[in-house]
DNA sequence: TATGAATGAGGATTCATTCAT
DNA sequence: AATGAATGAATCCTCATTCAT
């Protein structure tokens, strides 16, 4: 008996998730260069010529990869309605959230810095990245305003830099980066 | 007649810098593994095998170009003998060169950053630059603790990691960060 | 459809077996040095990429080689369990059969001499090459002894390196090389 | 005063024979494909350049080396005039002499013996090495004629290869090879 | 004659990608 | 859809040789 259209579309979809994965968790091991398609597909289980049915190269799978950690990293971080004003509560969260999940996933940040030293694939990223984020900075923007900030535009970029400088050290020493009294630091000033 | 040894030590260092130079230039753009001996050597209007006259090898070269960037950097950062003080005017300096110096030469910052990224070439310059950098760490905290900070060393990491933050995001976007209310922003803040 | 298990067997085992070939043939007639993977690659007819898939790198071709080699010498050497005690046959046969060999197949006579001139060639494969040999080594010294020689190990010793001498000028000038009463005057002299 | 054309002609000869020795020096702890021509070049104390003026390319210098060391060698090992006939004592001291130098210079004779395994070596220098044992091969075959053998030139060649093998052993195990009491062995077997 | 900086062909090795089955 | 053997271009690196001085 052969299989519906839909069957094949939800057995595609499952092979291609699990060699995400599997990229994911090799990327995370040795770096892009230094993985190799073979041991890519080893660890999804499937041969290295199936690879390229679901992807063009080993290129757009990092790339593929990206966008959709992207996409879950802006979840996790920000798990409101972006259409929500943010309360002073939420920025606690931000800020708790954005350091915390710098310790448990480090290869997803190591990614998110990656991104930014790769000029090609930044271009890649970019638009997404601005679209997916805009109303985060834009409810940021609001909230610095609604605290009275004198420029609250630039508040925003100001904190978003300062997280970023803070997550860069905390993924980089994650042993002895101070994390919790940064976060005090940060909740203090920002909050 | 064969030149002189003057002469050749000329003819050294200058194509020993011109490789640097190219060096810096490509592992900017692309970054170290995907940086090839080939690309430096074209970009550096020389032949690959002559790269090998004045470097081991393409980790050397990596490695003798961050040394010299470190050097070069703080040089331009810190006028100072790292065994001096560092003064309220050494601070606000610090700051003032360190965001300046993005937008005055990307290429430092590009590579500096990339090196972050890449743990595998992390770990090749890691002990030198940590070396490099010591002086300056222990500075700023020995800084903090003159100004009566209850904990120096925490407030060297976060300053260190914000002026990192500044620094990504400067480099980033060029045109449109806002380099001098940042500037007094962090002076107000840290100094 | 994918091939079998034992397709992909039976595949293996004969590009193996052509790259093993090749590799006798070249490293034969040029020295292991000098003989470059490319050429191997080109005799076996087929890309240098392949030898990777079979052997993790020139010295382990060498190794691998040198053990099949012996092996294989051994065999039709002595074509007795190395633990039962050499007859008198035994080592008629050994003789006989030793300088055919010369003559049957010279490569592998090239290639063992040639190992044994060049030291660093050498030192790769000492440790897997006494090893392959010890158990002949021991059963002639046990031959010299039941035969009521003095000095057991001595004539082993000595035996083999005439051997050597008679192999490496047969392997020189096979044409004119008197083989056949040299066979005789040596199982006059050792039998 | 410019120098005569005689005294530039033992300029050249002294700086040829500088460079041959540093060559023989230098292959002798490196093997002909590791050693490079800078190190010969340095360990005459020259410049790599200047050696182009003596020797056509790094192989010419081997080929120059090989031939000058067979003779050298062949002067060693049989001081006697080759038209006076071979007495006893003169065969033992040819298997001592033979035995010892063995001993005495391994590089030598490692020189010697991968001569045979370099075919396109071999033919080069094959023609003045017969030319040059031809006299000692006769001189053999006739001592062997005077001893009484049946097939004097047949024990000649038998007892070459002899001395080739146990030469090749000996190079091979300085340290355990029984060189005295093979000695003893041949010259009674021989003499 | 003498120097050593510079070249470039060629070496071993890796690995993304293809393709016959 | 699935396999993994096979390819070959690309990588880093070496070193004999050349050449301007």
């Amino acid at each position: 008996m052969p299989r519906t259209k839909e069957q094949f579309e939800v057995m595609r979809k499952g092979s291609r998730q699990r060699i995400l994965d599997a990229a994911l968790e090799v990327f995370a091991k040795q770096r892009y260069h230094s993985a190799t398609v073979g041991s890519i597909a080893k660890t999804a289980g499937i041969s290295k010529g199936l690879m390229y049915n679901y992807f063009k190269s080993k290129e757009d799978m990092l790339n593929e990869l990206m966008i959709g950690m992207m996409e879950n990293l802006m979840c996790e971080f920000m798990p409101l309605k972006p259409d929500r004003k943010f309360t002073q509560d939420d920025i606690v969260n931000f800020i708790n959230v954005g350091i915390d999940l710098v310790l448990e996933k480090p290869y997803y940040w190591k990614l998110y810095f990656s991104v930014f030293v790769q000029p090609d694939v930044m271009a890649m990223v970019y638009d997404k990245m601005m679209e997916a984020g805009k109303p985060y900075m834009e409810g940021l923007t609001e909230y610095f305003r609604s605290k009275g900030e004198a420029n609250p535009e630039f508040m925003m970029r100001y904190f978003a830099a300062v997280m970023d400088g803070i997550q860069l050290h905390c993924m980089l020493d994650p042993k002895s980066f101070p994390a919790e009294t940064v976060k005090k630091l940060l909740i203090r000033q920002f909050v």
